[in-house]
DNA sequence: TCTGGGGTCCTAGGACCC
DNA sequence: TCTGGGGTCCTAGGACCC
């Protein structure tokens, strides 16, 4: 039978949030309609663009690019800094509302979600229908524009959803699908990344469309398992279930760019610490455990370098997995001065019950070790290394991997 | 003054075992 | 003297997403 699947995606979410929130402390200017953009900060070396106004698409602006350039395009652009405790309140309230239409929501992200309504939508009404009112009840009762793809699958939907901007309500139907999407270039395909685009094109794929159309054996010749998905992708076929419950994460991590280059074996292990402080908290608080542990590090000519280990036993506990990290780090740093620093768990597994008990006990000691050794490293080196905002941001993008 | 941080998934090559 | 092949696990790196 049939399915019928929504994807909703907020409209310049961090923007759109930041906007909403302006306005509601008093202020009289609606960034949404200004050229403007939410950014990292660029004297901490994080620059890049993370939401972009329409106004500001309008000068060339783009998602990810570093905000220098950003003002090279646009000279009076103006720049909002983020803020995810804000961003998780909305995107709740947006994920409240959905919950009203079925008990099959997807948080995808943090500003977008699946839902199968396909058992729920009521008599006499339309999938169409549902559309519309989700699109309008989110702007009316929170302030901020969604686009919402109608479609018989994920794929499809998400697709739809990316149509023409802000505040659309799009189908892809079956019988939609070379109309609407084989007419676009494939790069708008979704996983159709920078660096799989100019070997379709040296194949002569240009359009959604050219890659439908090729033999699924011939992608699937050039590009492996990737180019099986991407032709059925082209071909609007995506079996894949909404899926309404968190899944528990493949991996934890934790990574930094440093306000400045560092060489400094010392100081790098202070950092260290305190990401493997933090990267362990989470994964504690997942109630899980830790198979490998894996440092990385990118020099200050973006060359990225990292190592991992397979533990003997897998573990929760901060000091075990900060002297294995510590040890891979020594193994391959050769004192190159280093941009960014980062940790990562992987191979989790879940803790049994005796051990959960366990830490329940120790987490409040555990807490405040965790702050003490971050308020003195922010002592030690004045650093913003891991502010005390930045740990709620980190909690937050965890949840919604964003 | 140029380039974040959180993830998932895939691949290639080597070690090791039978 | 010459030298298999299948399978699993591990590691490093990379593509892609938001």
């Amino acid at each position: 039978m049939e399915r019928k699947i929504l994807h909703v995606d907020v409209n310049s979410a961090f923007l759109s949030w930041t906007a909403v929130e302006m306005l509601k402390n008093g202020s009289t200017v609606d960034i949404r309609e200004i050229p403007s953009v939410i950014g990292g900060d660029e004297e901490k070396r994080k620059g890049i663009v993370l939401a972009k106004s329409i106004p500001a698409k309008k000068y060339g602006i783009k998602t990810a690019e570093p905000i220098y350039f950003a003002k090279q395009k646009c000279p009076n652009l103006q720049i909002f800094k983020s803020n995810f405790k804000i961003y998780r309140q909305y995107s709740n309230a947006m994920y409240n509302i959905l919950c009203q239409y079925t008990n099959r929501v997807e948080r995808f992200s943090i500003d977008e979600c699946f839902l199968d309504i396909t058992e729920f939508i009521p008599k006499g009404k339309t999938d169409l229908q549902i559309a519309y009112e989700i699109n309008h009840r989110i702007k009316q009762e929170l302030g901020f524009t969604v686009n919402v793809g109608v479609a018989p699958n994920k794929i499809l939907a998400k697709m739809a959803s990316d149509f023409e901007k802000p505040d659309k309500v799009h189908t892809l139907y079956a019988n939609e699908i070379s109309s609407k999407m084989w007419n676009l270039p494939v790069s708008e395909l979704f996983m159709v990344g920078k660096r799989s685009l100019p070997k379709l094109e040296r194949l002569g794929i240009k359009t959604i469309g050219d890659l439908a159309n090729r033999k699924k054996e011939e992608m699937v010749k050039v590009f492996g398992k990737f180019g099986k998905t991407i032709w059925e992708y082209a071909n609007g076929i995506d079996f894949s279930e909404v899926i309404s419950e968190p899944e528990t994460p493949k991996c934890i991590g934790n990574s930094v760019t440093l306000p400045k280059d560092l060489s400094d074996l010392f100081k790098i292990e202070e950092v260290l610490l305190a990401l493997t402080e933090q990267t362990a908290y989470r994964l504690r608080k997942h109630q899980l455990l830790a198979g490998t542990v894996g440092v990385q590090i990118r020099t200050k000519d973006f060359q990225n370098c990292s190592h991992q280990r397979t533990l003997l036993t897998p573990t929760s506990s901060t000091k075990i997995i900060y002297e294995n990290a510590k040890q891979i780090l020594e193994e391959f740093y050769h004192r190159e001065p280093i941009r960014l620093i980062g940790i990562k768990l992987d191979h989790l597994k879940p803790t049994d019950n005796l051990q959960i008990s366990l830490f329940d006990t120790k987490q409040n000691e555990k807490q405040s070790k965790l702050d003490k050794t971050i308020d003195n490293l922010k002592e030690k080196y004045g650093y913003n290394i891991i502010t005390r905002a930045g740990k709620m941001e980190t909690d937050d993008m965890m949840e919604f991997k964003e």
